[in-house]
DNA sequence: TTAAAAAACGGGAAAATCCCCGTATGAGGA
DNA sequence: TCCTCATACGGGGATTTTCCCGTTTTTTAA
């Protein structure tokens, strides 16, 4: 009996060869294949599923994050496998979070792939070294987080942005004061002492989106 | 005779999967596989070169953009095709600009790739539509160059970070009032009217670097 | 229910940003 | 030679940001 396997990654064709790749190993075959979450969430099979499923993590309309929480509340007997191109960022921390547990870039060797698939299979578990280097810090950032609010979170957003703290405050429907205050709990929390600052490290974690 | 198809990516499990689709491909052989530019350099034998190769924009050592250009030097006969994953920024023009005929994006579908192959070894070009959108805005931001000077892209690098103008200033030995000209250069040069729009926008256009 | 914590708000002031006004200097072209 | 243009520099002021000092309202927890 096979292992069954697999895949969701939005990239057509890294996606489509690399389910070539997974047959052509001995031991594996490709049961599902999707562009993402919500594309998984309609072709995975209730009565048959997959024994493992590799998950990209950056991904349209489901991303890898919510697509791992989902599969772990309706098929927890699944093991899943981040995958995915920057090692950085507590991203990493979010998957093992969400059920992973493995995590592996996509310049990793396919013999270490064939190799982690099998140990993923037989043992339950799979430690690539590459991702060692950075544990402790994820796991420091991991014990002190940013914790921040919804609203700081809207505010940040909009602070990224040729915005006056007013415009904010009136986009917001809040008081200018209260703008204040928001931006001076983020300036402790991220450790900076200028707009500028506090832009340049929510988008060096990852807490905003640029619209291009 | 087949196709004679060279491969240059940073991810081993694209580059390596994507291999052995393009073998599947009945009209294609693949000749060649780096994991840059700097690789493709040592492996490529001058004289038995590929047809075509596909060239990752992103990678590490040596990038799509140089590797392209070192081709179209040294290899002016090789068809050589950009393969990204995102098709904003104007990279697909200087991509086009050193020598590339065809842009395909990584979330193509196999056939779409097999077809762009065989048509570019014909014909010699390929033009896929989704790229064809931004043409227009590319072009006109190719036109209207940012021509921006060596002082202002060192300000500008600095503008990204906790300094104030003033500390800019005495970092590059300038007067303040000197500092106030570059911004306002830029600041029309970016069509924005904070330092955090101009920030953004620098970042946009990839003009700073981001120290993580 | 009541005390404590937090979130929202306000006045005021120093600092920084933004945007004018101008002058001086040096390089390059008519 | 003189003119233009780009660059560096300065004064000054309006606006915004930053950072204090608070009070009031809402939420949370005991």
């Amino acid at each position: 009996m096979k292992i069954s396997v697999g895949l969701v990654d939005d990239h057509q064709l890294f996606l489509k060869s690399l389910g070539l790749m997974i047959e052509n190993f001995d031991e594996c075959k490709v049961a599902v294949m999707a562009m993402n979450g919500k594309d998984l969430q309609e072709r995975i099979s209730s009565n048959d599923p997959p024994d493992i499923i590799l998950i990209d993590v950056s991904m349209p309309v489901m991303d890898g994050i919510d697509t791992a929480k989902w599969l772990t509340q309706n098929y927890p007997f699944i093991k899943l496998v981040a995958l995915s191109m920057n090692d950085s960022d507590r991203i990493i921390i979010e998957m093992i979070k969400a059920g992973c547990c493995a995590y592996l870039l996509k310049d990793t060797h396919p013999n270490e792939l064939e190799k982690a698939i099998h140990e993923i299979y037989t043992k339950g578990y799979y430690n690539s070294d590459v991702i060692n280097i950075n544990y402790r810090r994820l796991l420091q950032e991991q014990n002190d987080p940013l914790n921040i609010t919804e609203n700081e979170k809207l505010f940040l957003q909009l602070a990224c942005s040729d915005l006056t703290y007013k415009q904010i405050g009136i986009e917001m429907h809040l008081s200018e004061r209260t703008i204040d205050g928001y931006r001076e709990n983020l300036f402790h929390k991220f450790k900076v002492q200028s707009r500028v600052g506090l832009v340049l490290e929510a988008i060096r974690k990852n807490c905003v989106k640029l619209n291009p």
